[in-house]
DNA sequence: GCTTGAATTGAACATCTGTTCATATAGAAT
DNA sequence: ATTCTATATGAACAGATGTTCAATTCAAGC
C-alpha cells in the first residue's frame, strides 16, 4: 500500500516541516536522522525528498521563516522612544514565548548551517538588532535614556529578554503578561536617564 | 614513569579532553565523531578508551568540571549587597569571557546529557543561580534594591551577562574591563531602588 | 473503464558510527 | 639482557547515515 487516503502533498509538506521542527528542537539537528523525521510523518525516508532538496534545506527554511516572521511582527510604532522600547520588550517576550521550538533552533543550530545559509540568517538577526538599537539611539538623543553604549545595551536587552524562554513554563507561578511587566520594569530602569 | 614525550598518559589524557572541548564547541557533540577527536589528538580511535569510558563521559566531565569551577570561583564577599552584586557581575563576565568554548558547550549540549548526568549539571546550575538570588534578596530586604521578583531578576541578570560571550571579541572596540563597567551600570540601574 | 501522473515505497549505495579486543611496541624495572 | 606493563594500533563488529531511483500505487480526468 504505497499511498494512504488523504495523504497529499499539501498535507505531507507541512507535516514534514512540523516533524523536523519538533525533532530538531528536541534532539538537535545533527542527532536527528531523516528516517526519524520520516517515521514522525508516517512515511518512508525517500518520500521526504519530494518536499525538501536535503536535510540542510529543512533546517535553513525553518530558521529563515522564523527570522522573517520575527522581522515582520514588529516595526517601531509612531511614538516616543520610551514607548517604542516598551512595545519592543513586550512583543519580543510574547513572540518568543509563542514559538519556543523555533527560538531554540534559531539559537542552537546556527553552527549547523552551511556558510551561505549562515550568512543569510546572521543578516536577518542583525536587522532585528539594528531595529532595537535605533530605538535606543533615538531615546539617547532625546535625553530619555542614558545608556553607556547603545550597541551593548542592544545585546544586553535582547539576551535578557530571550532568556525568558529558558525558564518560562505555561501555567507556572507567573503569566505572560506579568512576566512582560516585570521585565519591562527592569529594562526601563536599566536604560533610564 | 616518564616515557617518550607525547606518547604518555599524562600527556594524552589532557590532549583528549582539549580535543573534545575544541571540537564539541565548534561542531556540537552529536556532530563530532570519536575518530575526529582521535585525529585531533594524533592517535587512533581505540586509544581514546584508555582515557574515557565513552563519548558521553567525555561531554559530562567537561561540563561538570566547568560548573564546579564556576561555583568555586565566586563566593559572595563580606560586603553590602550592592557591592556583592557588582562583584558577581564582574566575576561572571570575566569568568565566561575566559572560557568561551566551555560556556558554549555548557549551554548548548545539555540535551545531549543522559538523564542522570543532566540532573547533576542542572543541580550545579541551580546552585549558582541561587547564590545570585540570595544577594538580590538580601539587597531587597535592606532596601538597596527594588526588584519586582528576585527569581526573575536572577534569570534576567544571568542571561544578560552570559550573552556577552556571543558577541565579545578580543581586540575589538571595547576591552573586558570596559565591558564589565558598562554591564555593571545597566545591572545596577535595573535593580536600583 | 482507461489513462495519466503525482505520491510513495523499498531496496540499494557507499560511507560513517561508537565500541571492543587481540596484537604490537617501547620505556622501566629487574 | 630480560621481563614487565602501560600505551597504542588496526581490524572487526553490527548497525546507522543521507540520498537516489526504479518500481508501484492510487485518485482524478477523460
Amino acid at each position: 500500500m504505497a499511498r494512504k487516503q488523504g495523504s497529499h502533498a499539501d498535507i505531507t509538506g507541512p507535516k514534514v516541516r512540523a516533524a523536523a521542527l519538533k525533532l530538531f528542537a528536541r534532539h538537535g539537528f545533527a542527532a536527528v536522522s531523516m528516517r526519524q523525521i520520516a517515521a514522525e510523518v508516517g512515511v518512508q525516508a525517500g518520500a521526504l525528498y519530494l518536499y525538501t532538496p536535503d536535510k540542510q534545506a529543512l533546517l535553513f527554511e525553518l530558521m529563515r521563516g522564523h527570522m522573517e516572521e520575527l522581522l515582520a511582527d514588529w516595526v517601531p510604532p509612531e511614538a516616543p522612544p520610551l514607548y517604542q522600547l516598551e512595545d519592543f520588550t513586550r512583543h519580543h517576550i510574547g513572540f518568543h514565548l509563542e514559538r519556543p521550538e523555533l527560538v531554540f533552533i534559531a539559537y542552537m543550530e546556527l553552527r549547523n548551517l552551511e556558510a551561505g545559509n549562515f550568512a543569510i540568517i546572521e543578516g536577518l538577526r542583525r536587522d532585528y538588532e539594528e531595529r532595537l538599537e535605533a530605538v535606543l539611539r533615538a531615546g539617547q538623543a532625546a535625553g530619555d535614556f542614558a545608556v553607556p553604549d547603545t550597541k551593548l545595551a542592544t545585546m544586553a536587552i535582547i539576551a535578557m529578554l530571550t532568556g525568558v524562554t529558558t525558564w518560562f513554563r505555561e501555567g507556572g507561578r507567573l503569566g505572560r503578561l506579568e512576566v512582560e511587566a516585570i521585565y519591562w520594569d527592569m529594562v526601563r530602569k536599566a536604560v533610564a536617564a
